[in-house]
DNA sequence: TCAAAAATAGGAGATATCTCATATTATTGT
DNA sequence: ACAATAATATGAGATATCTCCTATTTTTGA
């Protein structure tokens, strides 16, 4: 991890101001951190010392089980706060945050502005409009991966991350995002093939029939549009 | 759903002031709403008119999914917020609330308080507070969902509502919130009493064993007390 | 640069969970 | 009080998903 100081420091907080996420000065105690691929933001169980606010980068929300099984719970990215449930909670158990990309973020010591950031109410309407988002696609998650099969998790997923028609995201990561077995994703995957909605490339897949997928995505969601 | 007026209304104020959630005054257009049980407190797909605060009784989560299967989300219980979603994002899908008992809440009509709770950071970091608890709670039954079997998550449903070593919820609802078919929870259910953990009495089912119940139910936290 | 670690790939059998069908028993509304 | 509705109960077969195994390829760290 490292710290920006003087001039970037300074030009990060010029180039990416987040003042009018609060009602008071904020950017004296401001350290920017940068972490590189796969490297822990948080580590878990360990409570952070900071509330960050993500600027660039992307990174994952692990929580690792007694039985060994790792979970991918969410995804962070830019505009995103890392850290709010320890700033807001007492008690909370802290979930690991490891870097899938170069990541930096401006890094908001407790100490210093813990009182002043529960005291204003820019700042936790912001947060709170974060949260109640946090909390509504949690719900939605869970509640579809009850109600679904893997085909239709998958091809959404496969929708929402495929990169100009093609679809590259690492096995394993997204057997942890979606909860299943390494296996079992493969399988999954092969029968888009042979249904040739997919067509394996190498390690990529490009997308060859987009609306089957479309179909099965569309099944997740609810009737939003009535 | 019946409206409390003149006296009835001043003593559920009285007995149960919600004043310390705000720092503005906030009793003169407070409703008190009692919703019977089964009815809807909210209708899915139809955006509330007031944010609610549970006074007393219980009531449910639900959305339903296109492939028919409803699932219930989460139990909502005295000291709950209702419609804090609405309230926050112009943008949300709205879920369906019943009440499973009779249910009082106070309803704070969004056009008269809409605009100062958003301002009020009293309110809005108990809003947080409650909303992150939520967040939470999702992403926890999210990855528990997809990385235990019913085994787990039923042993520590079991152990949570149960009354006096008697565990009698509704086979039903069990399977709208855990997520699986009735067919299914039954199977687990009769497995629990062969193994002698569980012995049924009519309608309901004694605990007879403890510790197996709860060594199953606690592979499902993870290393909160390293 | 090379050995170790991680990721990919796929076979085979086990198990968790679902669907459908059919009865019986409670609960509820009128 | 009774018909309609909801909940309970169970069998049998299908399918989604997991575990374990083994092999190859890619990535990574010293």
């Amino acid at each position: 991890m490292k710290i920006y100081k003087k001039e970037k420091r300074q030009r990060y907080l010029d180039e990416h101001s987040i003042s009018h996420l609060f009602s008071f000065p904020v950017e004296e105690f401001i350290q920017v951190h940068e972490y590189g691929r796969g490297e822990w933001i948080i580590q878990e169980g360990m409570r952070p010392d900071f509330l960050f606010y993500v600027i660039e980068g992307r990174a994952k929300i692990y929580v690792t089980h007694q039985n060994g099984k790792v979970s991918l719970i969410n995804f962070i990215h830019a505009n995103d706060f890392i850290g709010e449930m320890e700033l807001v909670n007492e008690v909370y158990y802290t979930k690991g945050i490891q870097a899938s990309t170069k990541t930096v973020c401006f890094a908001l010591p407790f100490r210093h502005y813990r009182t002043r950031m529960l005291e204003d109410a820019t700042f936790l309407r912001e947060l709170t409009k974060f949260l109640s988002i946090k909390a509504t696609y949690m719900a939605g998650k869970y509640s579809q991966s009850l109600a679904f099969p893997l085909e239709n998790r998958l091809a959404d997923f496969i929708l929402q991350t495929a990169d100009e028609g093609v679809y590259k995201e690492k096995h394993v990561t997204v057997c942890d995002f979606l909860g299943v077995s390494y296996r079992h994703l493969l399988h999954v995957l092969a029968q888009f093939c042979e249904k040739g909605y997919l067509k394996k490339e190498g390690r990529h897949y490009r997308i060859e029939q987009h609306s089957p997928l479309v179909e099965l995505a569309e099944k997740l969601t609810n009737f939003s549009h009535q």
